[in-house]
Formats: C-alpha cells, structure tokens, sequence
DNA sequence: GATGAATGAGGATTCATTCAT
DNA sequence: CATGAATGAATCCTCATTCAT
C-alpha cells in the first residue's frame, strides 16, 4: 500500500532518475529514451493481444499488464484504443515497405530474385507473427476502413507494382510466357498469402510445407527448372 | 424479411392445421412454420451484422432489431452469442456443402468444368454475402476453433479433395502439364480465395476484373486456349 | 412441435377426460375437479421451489415444469407471482391452523397433553416440508408483511393463546411452579422452533436429537417425570 | 457513510505521507485508506439492503447508490454478488466471533455471568442491525452453504460450547439441577433467539419484552431468585 | 380453459477512459 | 511522467407476464 513514496520529495531535486548513474557514465536511457521504450513494448504488446483476440475483445489491462505498464500510460501515448489500432499497425508495417523499397539488386534472372524474395517471406512472414498480422488487417479491415486504406496504398500497391514490374520484365527476358499475367501479379502472390492464412487456420488439421508449394508455383509460372 | 404475413388472414379458415397448402398459396404459416421463419430471419440478420461488425462487437440488440424479434427471442433459437454464431456458420455453409457434393456431370474436358466452377463461384460467392462469410471464419477463426475445424472439415478438406481429383484426371488426359500441380490443389483455388478477400477489402481503391483474373489463371495451368 | 393435437377435435364431443373410466362409473373429475387438481399441483410445486429457493431467485418456468403444467396456467390460478406466494402460504398454513383449533380433548395432565403436541409436532413439522415453511416464513416475512401479518395473526397470535391457557391450567394444577411463564409462552415453545430451524441449516453439521431435546425442556418446565 | 472528507484540506499540508494525524484530527486519507473506508461502505451498504430485501432481490445498483459510489467500484472489492454477500457475512460476523472469545473474567456466580451475557445480547443483538443479519443467515443459509457453514463453524459451535462449559459449571457449583441441560445449550439460548426473530417479524403486531422473557427464562433454569 | 412462443424491462458484469496522487 | 482507483455507459442474458392459437 502507499506506493508514490517520492514525487513530492524529488520534484525539484529530481533532476537524476533511477537508472541514473554517477554523472556522464551512461547518459543513455533519458527520459526521452525510456519513453520509447515503454511505447515500443506497448506496441509488441499490443500486437499480440489484438492477433490472438481481435480488436474487439481485446482488453487495455491486458496489454497494460503484457507491456508491463500501466493502464494509464497507454493514453501517453495514444489518444484511444482505436487509434492505438491504426497506428499500431502503421508502425509495424513501414518496416516491412522500407525493405520493400530496398529491392535488392537484380543481378541473375527474375526467377531467382523472385525465389529469393519467396524465401525470404517464407522465414519472415508465413507462420510468423508478421503473418498473423496480415490475418489480422483481413479481419479488422472493413471495420476500420483506415488501416485497410493504408495497407492498400503502402503495401498492396506498392508490392503489386514491385511484382508487375518484374513480371514485365521477366515476359521481356522470354522468362515468363503468359503474357496476361502482368495484369493480375495478384496471381503470382496468391499461394503466398494463402500459405500465410492456411497456417493461422489450418495448420493443425493439415500441415502444408509452404515452401514446397510456392516452388511448385513458381514452376508452373516460369516452367519447369532443370535440375542443375 | 417477412414477418407475421398471415394471422388476420388464417384467423378463421385455418380450422386445418400446419402444413395446410390449399386453396391459394398465402397461409401456411402454422406456429412451427413461424418459428422457422424467425429463426431464419434471426440467422439471416445475425451473419449482417458478424460479418459489418465481427463477433465481439456486435450487439445482440442489433441481430434482433433487424431481424424484427425482441431480444429474449433469440434466446429461444440460440443458448448464447456464442453459440449463435456457431451455429449460424454452421446453417450457412451446409447448403455449400451440398452443392459441392452435386457434382456436375462432368463430359467435356476437366476445363470446361473447372471453368463453369470458376464462373459459379464468381457469380455466388465472390463480392457476395457468401464471400463475405469466408473472410469472416478468416477473421473469427483463431478465436472459434470449432468454427474453423467445421469449416477446415466440410468444405476445405472436401474441396481440396475434389479439386485434387480432377487435377489428377487433367494430368492423366495431358491437359496439365505440372505434374506436382496434384500436391497443392491450393494453387488452383488460391487466386479465386484472393478475389474475395480483395472484394471485401479493396475493391474500392481497386477494383478487380476477378473473372478474367482467373481466366488468366486457368491459361496458365491449362494452357492458353486456341481462341475458337 | 405442434402439440395441441386434441382442442379442437374434442371440443365438443369432450365430454370424457384422461380419467373418466366407464359412463357413470367416476363422474368424477369434472372440469372442476381437474382445476382443482391443477391448482394444488401448482401449490405442492410452488411450495418445493420457493423453500428450496426462496421467493426472488424462483422461477415461475420451474414451477411449472415441477407441476406439469403450462406456465401460462398458472395465471389461470393466480394474479402474479407475489400473489400466488401469499396465497400459497395461506393454502398450506390453513390445515395447520384447523389441527390447532381442533384441541385434543384434554383428559389427563398438561404435561401429557404438551407432550402429546410436542411429539406430533415433531413428526409432522421439524424436519418436514411444512418446517421448511416456517422458515421460509422466517426468510420472507420482512418482504411480504401480509405474509408475517396472516402467520402472526393465524398461526401465531391462536398457538400462543392456546399455550398461554394450558400454563395457566398447569399453573392452577400444580404441575408447573414458575407463574410468570403465563406470560411468555414464547419460551413453551422456543425450542421447538429451535429444533425446526437447526435441522434445515445445521442438521449435517451436527444432528439434533429433537425428541431428546423437547424432553429434556419439559422437564425443566414441569419437573421432573418420575420414570414410571 | 464519510465519503472524500479531506483532499482539498491535505493538498498542501500533506507533505509528509500516510498516517499522518498532526494539527487537528482531520487529514489521514491515503489512497490506502479512502480504499478502506470505501470497502466499508459498500459493506455496510449491502448489509443494509440485503437484510431489506434478501440476498436475489437486493441490486447491486442500489447497493453502489446508498455506499455513495459507481457501480464499477464494487467490483474492484468483490468478485461478484455472491462472494460479496459470503465476505459480507464473514466481515461482520468476525468482531462478535472475537467479542465471544474474549470471556469476561467469571467471578460471581455462573447465574450473573450468564445474566450479563444475556443483557449484552440485548443491548448488542436483539432488535438491531445485527440481529437481522442473524435472521439474513437463517434465511440464506440453505441457498449459501458457505455461509450457513462458516456460521456454524465461528459463531454457533463455539456459542455452545462456552454455554455448555458454563452449564456444567453451574451444574457442579448447584446452580441447575436439570443435569440432562449441558446435553442441549440450544435450550439456554432458544429463547434469546426467538426474541431475536420477534422482533423483526412481529414486533409490530405484539410488542416483545424480550428482558423481562429472559429474566423468567433463567428463573425458569436457575431458579428463582430471592429478590435482595 | 391450456398452452408456450414472444416480449422487453431489469439487473449483473465488463471495460474504455479519466484524473487525483 | 506514471499510476491504478474510480467511473458509468454499454451489453449480455433472464424471467415475469401476455396473448394468439
């Protein structure tokens, strides 16, 4: 009982916070500092309830509690659970478009960047709590027309605009024979998001090795890969 | 929709009783018959408002005002919200699952099946109600285990089921080429999954020409069709 | 579904119900006597449900179902539910106090006679249903004064009189020495009720040996017996 | 009763934390304490409306109402309804338990000790709050288990078994001659307890003297006393 | 008279949000 | 800045009562 021991007797003197020691040894950890921790562990908390709950259902203590804060400081940082939603996502998908923009070089043939880009959303996304994220917009996106807008504009589109360009090229390159698919990159990406739905629903009903799946696929698109 | 159409009109002339289907069409309308038409109308405005709302924030009060009942009624159909929506799943998606079993006669090649799939899919599921209940169980699905498990067990595993069967026949009469294209009927269907997810969450920003799309899906299985 | 089979094809020619056995045989059971018959079950019901319950937390649903009849038939009988919980006490207390007024013919001593009544109260109220009753009384007097008035007024106000006369007789006789007791028949009788309401809370944690106990008081009252 | 007394007077004062109790009498108030002093409210509050209206018909709403805070609040001290109404007892009852305990000294004879139980009983019991709450548990009891236990356990056993130990004293010493008497304290107390149950039933109808009942009741066990 | 489906007011409980400390 | 006690609107569910059959 009686918790805030200080405040009153550190309000001027306090210049020096807890973690504070000795004069400019670690100077680190400002309040400014500690502040975005607390956000950041809000927002990997946050996540979490929302993915395994839904908006609705999720509870602020219960996030409160997960990030180790209290409830109140949620509203330090965001103006209600709403907001909280559309920004939570915000914040953990311009990551995702910054390594988007990165695209990597393009040296071999459209294939094997677009292998490697498989791989790579194989490892970070499907079966991951980044997967479980995009369940989570598909979910959440009618009612909060917001984030499915900006899902579209940052991700979707731009995405759908990387794999056309390739597409396009590969169609150049003879790689890719079917030239209507530069029209739909929706098909080139489908098995992919299919895998990422597949494993937060059916997963333990049915396993599906995604990866043997998506090398299927690319196959059927680019043909057959002669075994070197 | 239709609510107590008939009472002032049966007052009299109905000394017969339920299933009573003489004279013109109207009566009918026996006390069980009404009861199956409200539980109808329960069940018809639950999935409006699951599907605008989602589960957790959707207002029983709501399902009952549009469905035209009081509240308590709904408690005379369902044990609680959450079993109504089980069960709404449920009364929904078995008349799919019947017409899935009605397989179509299957004469010409597997394309044309497959194709007159497509087209059924398009105009029944796809940017409607329907469709909008399959991103529903997407959405609802981690929370309502015994949702998905229906789901996964009447109509995935039987579609996958079937979908396989013909990829394997369309293999054996060279239709297909991809051999390993009968590991992963998801491939098959994921581009028609992604047009109704994209329905309901993009169609707005972009909308989506879903027949051609698979049509271009189908070439690039099948083969492009010689253009009679 | 669809009960009500009979209605309207015995409507007239009804003139023999469930029970009638032969022409003349039991002419019994007219409608009359089968409301009769309707209405006790409804009470003995009542009685169980609201002892077991108490007035609030009963449910009229329960009630009905322990009687065999309709919830709606019950409204036949009674205004509502406070009415039937008045009611009910009368019906059930008014045997009781008839059985008073009917004093025994008084031959021998009072002690016999008080022990006569102590041993029939024993069999007939402490531990029985119509014990339960008084609790129940006990439980709802506060909220149903009519209910506390008409037990006082019946019940109480007559036993204490009769009481009251006996000690007074007794006192005459010889047989009982402490003169103020006239005026408090309350402590005649208190263990008595002591014994009724130990054995509906408390009789698992320890059992009573009423008979033992009003004994053992007599005595005191009395003096006494020399063991023939 | 005693809602936010202080805050606008600590404001600036209360430098120093807690317990403070300088310069007048007023201050005190800590979180910890307005805690308390809320619990006791709502404590004291539930008391009042569960003996009013017993335990199904008592609101929660009202009982926030009469303890001058939100709805909400009960919750952050009970589980539910029916816990509080469990801790309720427990709360209250625990003092008398411990009144019980602390024997007075025994120095006089047995008669006077137990006389001035007796006019303790009176004072404390009888025609009070706390009597009520005896007439609540005999109400509740078979519906609360808990409680009708707990009750048993604190008050009624160990009850007995100081009147029994008193009993055999007084039976030693001379004081009783009825001897089967220690085999049932019930006797002792019966009366006591009929005065409580009088009172809140039919105090209106026949006022009880319930002093003068219980000086002829230990008359009646004791003997009578020469008036000095 | 009987029935029981339908009603909707009422009440317990939850939880986002506020604010004094 | 951080806290978490307090609030009360919102929501699910129950159940006494009505009334068409």
């Amino acid at each position: 009982m009686t918790k805030t021991p200080t405040k009153a007797a550190t309000a001027k003197a306090a210049t020096h916070k807890p973690e504070t020691r000795g004069e400019a040894a670690a100077p680190a950890s400002s309040r400014a500092t500690r502040a975005a921790e607390r956000r950041a562990a809000i927002v990997e908390a946050a996540m979490e309830e929302f993915i395994a709950r839904g908006f609705a259902a999720t509870r602020l203590d219960d996030i409160a509690k997960r990030a180790g804060v209290a409830k109140g400081t949620i509203y330090l940082h965001f103006k209600d659970k709403e907001s909280m939603f559309e920004e939570l996502v915000r914040t953990v998908i311009v990551p995702v478009v910054a390594r988007l923009n990165a695209l990597p070089p393009l040296t071999g043939s459209v294939r094997d960047l677009i292998e490697a880009f498989a791989n790579n959303f194989l490892k970070e996304v499907i079966g991951t709590r980044r997967g479980d994220l995009v369940r989570l917009i598909v979910a959440e996106g009618p009612r909060f027309p917001s984030v499915a807008d900006f899902y579209y504009r940052e991700v979707v589109s731009r995405g759908m605009a990387g794999m056309r360009a390739l597409i396009e090229l590969a169609i150049a390159r003879g790689e890719i024979r079917e030239r209507d698919l530069a029209r739909y990159p929706q098909i080139l990406i489908a098995p992919a998001m299919i895998a990422v739905i597949w494993q937060s629903l059916f997963a333990r009903h049915a396993p599906l090795d995604a990866q043997d799946m998506l090398r299927v696929h690319l196959d059927l698109i680019f043909g057959e890969r002669r075994t070197t």
